[in-house]
DNA sequence: TGATATGTTATCTT
DNA sequence: CAAGATAACATATC
């Protein structure tokens, strides 16, 4: 779940949460999601470590350290949480951050009412514990064990970095980069495009599928066959749809339940998403769910051409 | 029981 | 060699 929003509104909140915190132990549950460092190095690297500041690049949340290597003398810890992760910050005191995958409550109790699993912590799917000097907690917990917490020096990161194609938010990302980006992939399927971290940074299956039914755009239309009228709507929508996302919060899981008890903030904005079946929100046709290069894909027959 | 799942990468198969 | 498809990671849910 967590694409671009998801993680922007988890790094924003953690950087309230974690900045000027200094790390005083670290337990690693499941050594796995450190490779290829061990957990006990993994551990003494980060311990004395103060958390500077927060940042991201495409679906990766990133903490810069403050002592970091020594020859580099920035060090980053650098967390994805792919599918199912979520991050957890217990302060000493007052209300939980939680970002990324939403675990159910507990069986007896119906959504929104309580804080279920979330609230027991650390419980069975937590892997990573970071304790601060202050007392405060942040715990990594991912159902699936798709996600990875490394750490970087610069350099690493830079190189890291530069695997991946523009930030789709970036100012830098102008119609002419997104021309000059799908210039080179005519026989492609626009979605498999839009999706590719190393052509754009931050959009997943979710708001792909939103993008290209914003721009009335079929998710399996050919980049060649794509007027440039239609991929400039496209920019605007994958744009708009990326900062209402994010202006609600980031949700994009209809599963997600806030710990108020509140329904996810961007659930009642999916216009194709999840909704196959469903009636379109446009027109009076149903969405449709097909599979396209093995991810779900959905859209409306007669709103996207 | 089997199909499916939001991300990414390795490894097969054309 | 390259594009495309599929498996893998590990678990839960429908």
């Amino acid at each position: 779940m967590p694409e671009l929003p998801e993680v922007e509104t988890l790094r924003r909140e953690l950087d309230r949460a974690v900045k000027n915190k200094i790390i005083k132990s670290v337990e690693v549950r499941w050594p796995k999601l450190v490779k290829p460092l061990s957990a006990n190095i993994f551990s003494k690297k980060l311990i004395g470590q103060k958390i500077i500041s927060t940042d991201r690049r495409a679906k990766i949340l990133l903490l810069k350290l403050s002592k970091g290597d020594k020859k580099t003398r920035d060090g980053f810890l650098a967390i994805h949480l792919k599918m199912t992760g979520q991050l957890i910050f217990r302060p000493k005191k007052g209300r939980l951050v939680i970002g990324g995958h939403p675990l159910p409550p507990p069986p007896n109790l119906p959504l929104g009412q309580g804080e279920g699993l979330n609230s027991n912590l650390p419980h069975k799917h937590t892997h990573i514990i970071i304790n601060f000097t202050d007392g405060s907690t942040l715990y990594f917990n991912d159902i699936r064990k798709f996600g990875w917490l490394k750490i970087f020096d610069a350099k690493s990161l830079e190189k890291l970095s530069a695997e991946f194609g523009p930030e789709a938010l970036s100012d830098q990302f102008n119609l002419k980069k997104f021309q000059e980006i799908l210039k080179k992939y005519p026989n492609q399927k626009i979605k498999q495009l839009l999706t590719d971290q190393k052509l754009i940074a931050g959009i997943g299956n979710i708001y792909a599928d939103e993008s290209c039914f914003c721009a009335g755009i079929r998710p399996t239309r050919l980049v060649k066959d794509i007027k440039l009228s239609e991929i400039n709507k496209l920019l605007l929508c994958f744009k708009k749809t990326l900062k209402l996302a994010i202006s609600k919060g980031g949700t994009s899981s209809d599963t997600y339940v806030k710990l108020n008890g509140q329904p996810g903030g961007f659930v009642p904005y999916l216009k194709v998403y999840g909704r196959q079946g469903e009636k379109c929100k446009k027109c009076q046709g149903l969405v449709e769910k097909i599979r396209l290069n093995g991810r779900g894909t959905h859209f409306c027959r007669s709103c996207q051409k």
